[in-house]
RNA sequence: GGGCCAUUAGCUCAGUUCGGUAGAGCAGCUGACUCUUAAUCAGUUGGUCCAAGGUUCGAAUCCUUGAUGGCCCA
C-alpha cells in the first residue's frame, strides 16, 4: 500500500544493512556475554572521577537509542531493559574500519560493547568502546526521540513500540507484576491453596454476563469460555479444601471501555467456615498489604485524586448510601416514586421489577461515582445477590459488600449461599427475570448436587485486578494495564 | 447502540475559522566537526491530507456515506 513511501524512509536502512553483509557481519548474532547489566555496571562504576578509566573491561548490550557523530567521535546511547548508558566512540581507539561500519547502525539497531567505564566533563559515566558488535539490525525506523510515541492505537496496537519509547509504561507492566505476585504471596502467606479450575464451561455461571461461545470438535461439544470461576471453587469446598483462591481469565462478551476488557483477571478466594465479615477484612487488608510492600505508601493519587487506603475502611449499607449520598430514603419511597426518579435519568426499567432491584440501580445511579475513598457497600438486595446468604438482621439484604474506590466497583463478596434448595430457587428467578441474554438458560445440576452433598459455610471475594493495577499505576484506562488489549482489526480485507 | 471529537511526511504537530501552489520540528540523506547529550552548523529527500462520492472554476478545508481510534452516555 504505502510501500513506495515507506521505502524512502526504510530504503537507508537495507542500505546500511547490505554494506553490513558485504563485510561478511552477520546482522542477527546467536548471543553476547555480558558482564553486566547497565544497572549494574552503572552502579559499580558510579565513584568512579572525572578523568580516571576502570581498570575492568566491561561488556554491556542494549539497544541504540541516540547517535550524536562528531566527525571522529560518536556519542550515543544503549538502553537495556532497566536502564541506559552513554557509550562514547573514537576513531583512534577501534580503527579506520570498524569506524566506518559503525558509522553504518541505525537507531534501534541492538549492539554489544566493550570497553572501559569513565566519566566525562559533563559527569556522565560512559562506556570508552574499544569494539563493538551488532547482534540484531533494525529495519523500522523507531518513534521520535523526543515526542515518543503517542498515538493511543498504535501505542495499543504495537505495544512493542510502546515498550521501547515509553519507560513509564514499562514501570507500569513490571508494577502489574509485582502487585499480582504480592497478592499471591499474602494469600499464600495466610494458608490458601491456588488453583485452576475451566476456563472452557458446560454452563457459564456464577456471574451476570454475556458469555463467548466455543467449540469442542471431538466431543462435539458447544462450551463457553467462563465469565467466572466461582461455581468451580465452591465445588472445590465441598472437596474439603478450606482456603482457596484463583487468579485467572475470566471472558465476558459485552462492550468495550476505560474499565472493560472481554478478558480481564480476576481474583476468587473462598474461606470456609467464615461469613462475608472475614472476606471484608481479607479484601482490606489485601489492598494495603499491596500499598505497603508494592508502593510503600498507604496514599495514592489516581487520576489527580487522592486516595488514603489507610484502614480501617468505612462500610455503610447499601440504602444508608443512598440516603447519604442522595437523600432518597428508599424505605419510604413506594416502587413508583424510585421508578420515577431513575426514567428522568433514563434508566431502563423492566416489566415487574422488584424493590430491590430498583434499590440496586437507585444505587449505581445516584451513588456509585461519589464513592471516591475507599468504602464498603454492605447489605445488596437479595434479588441482585443470587449466590449470597440473606442477612441475619436485614431481612430482604444479602450478607454481602462490594469495596468501592474512585467511583468504581473494585470487588464483590459475601457469605457464601449453601442451601441447595433455596440456590436453585435462586437460579430460577433469575432466568425468569433475565432479559439480556446475561443468565445461562440452563441451571448447573452439578453444581446444585455439590451443594447437595454439603458445602460448609463459607465467605467469598472476587477482586478485578485489572481494576486494582489501574489505581496503583494511575491508569486512566484498563488498556494501560493490559499489555495487548483487545482492538478492531485493522485494514480488514 | 447513541452523542461529540480526531485522522495531514516514519514520529510529534501546524494549516480547516473565511475554499486559492502541502508546512514545521525530529528522524532520514549529503557535507563540516575527536567530551557530546533534544549536540551544533550548512544543504537536502520525503505527501493517496483515512476512504469513496458530492458541491465548486478550484477542496486537506464545505456536504454525504463509510473505516479506525479517543472521550462521554447507555
Amino acid at each position: 500500500m504505502n510501500e513506495k513511501n515507506e521505502s524512502e524512509i526504510i530504503k537507508s536502512r537495507e542500505e546500511n544493512l547490505k554494506f553490513i553483509l558485504e563485510k561478511g557481519i552477520m546482522p542477527y548474532k546467536y548471543s553476547f556475554q555480558r558482564t553486566g547489566t547497565i544497572n549494574e555496571i552503572l552502579e559499580k562504576n558510579k565513584d568512579i572521577k572525572e578523568g580516571a578509566e576502570s581498570e575492568d573491561v566491561e561488556m554491556l548490550a542494549g539497544r541504540l537509542i541516540s547517535l550524536r557523530l562528531h566527525g571522529k567521535t560518536i556519542f550515543g546511547h544503549i538502553k537495556d531493559s532497566g536502564n541506559k548508558i552513554q557509550i562514547y566512540v573514537r576513531k583512534d581507539d577501534i580503527g579506520e574500519e570498524q569506524y566506518e561500519i559503525f558509522k553504518k547502525l541505525d537507531i534501534g539497531d541492538i549492539i554489544g560493547v566493550e570497553g572501559k567505564i569513565f566519566k566525562t566533563r559533563t559527569g556522565e559515566i560512559t562506556v570508552k568502546v574499544s569494539k563493538f558488535e551488532l547482534l540484531t539490525k533494525s529495519l523500522l525506523p523507531l518513534p521520535e526521540k523526543w515526542h515518543g510515541l503517542k498515538d493511543k492505537e498504535i501505542r495499543y496496537r504495537k505495544r512493542y513500540l510502546d515498550l521501547i519509547v515509553n519507560d513509564n509504561v514499562k514501570k507500569n507492566f513490571e508494577l502489574r507484576t509485582k502487585i499480582i505476585k504480592e497478592i499471591r504471596n499474602f494469600l499464600d502467606m495466610q494458608g490458601f491453596l491456588e488453583v485452576e479450575t475451566p476456563m472452557m464451561q458446560l454452563i457459564p455461571g456464577g456471574a451476570k454476563a454475556k458469555p463467548f461461545l466455543t467449540h469442542h470438535n471431538a466431543l462435539d461439544l458447544d462450551l463457553y469460555l467462563r465469565i467466572a470461576p466461582e461455581l468451580y471453587l465452591k465445588r472445590l469446598l465441598v472437596g474439603g479444601f478450606e482456603k482457596v483462591y484463583e487468579i485467572n481469565r475470566n471472558f465476558r462478551n459485552e462492550g468495550i471501555s476505560i474499565k472493560h476488557n472481554p478478558e480481564f483477571t480476576m481474583l476468587e478466594l473462598y474461606v470456609a467456615y467464615a461469613d462475608y465479615k472475614v472476606v471484608m477484612q481479607i479484601a482490606e487488608d489485601l489492598v494495603v498489604n499491596i500499598a505497603d510492600k508494592v508502593l510503600g505508601t498507604r496514599i495514592i493519587e489516581y487520576q489527580g485524586e487522592k486516595i488514603d487506603l489507610t484502614p480501617p475502611w468505612k462500610k455503610l449499607k447499601m440504602t444508608d448510601a443512598i440516603k447519604e449520598y442522595s437523600g432518597i430514603d428508599t424505605e419510604k419511597e413506594s416502587e413508583q416514586e424510585l421508578i420515577n426518579r431513575l426514567k428522568q435519568r433514563e434508566v431502563e426499567i423492566r416489566q415487574g421489577i422488584t424493590k430491590g432491584e430498583l434499590i440496586a440501580l437507585t444505587f449505581e445511579e445516584f451513588v456509585e461515582e461519589k464513592l471516591i475513598q475507599p468504602v464498603f457497600i454492605t447489605d445488596f438486595p437479595v434479588e441482585v445477590s443470587p449466590l449470597a446468604k440473606e442477612s441475619r438482621k436485614n431481612p430482604g439484604f444479602a450478607e454481602r459488600f462490594e469495596p468501592y474506590i474512585f467511583g468504581r466497583e473494585i470487588g464483590n463478596g459475601f457469605s457464601e449461599l449453601n442451601d441447595p434448595k433455596e440456590q436453585e430457587k435462586r437460579f430460577k428467578e433469575q432466568i425468569e427475570q433475565d432479559t439480556g441474554g446475561e443468565v445461562a438458560r440452563v441451571i448447573d445440576k452439578d453444581f446444585i448436587e455439590a451443594l447437595k452433598v454439603g458445602m460448609p459455610p463459607a465467605g467469598g471475594l472476587g477482586i478485578g485486578v485489572d481494576r486494582l493495577i489501574m489505581f496503583f499505576t494511575d491508569a486512566p484506562s484498563i488498556r494501560d494495564v493490559i499489555l495487548f488489549p483487545l482492538l478492531r482489526p485493522q485494514g480488514s480485507e
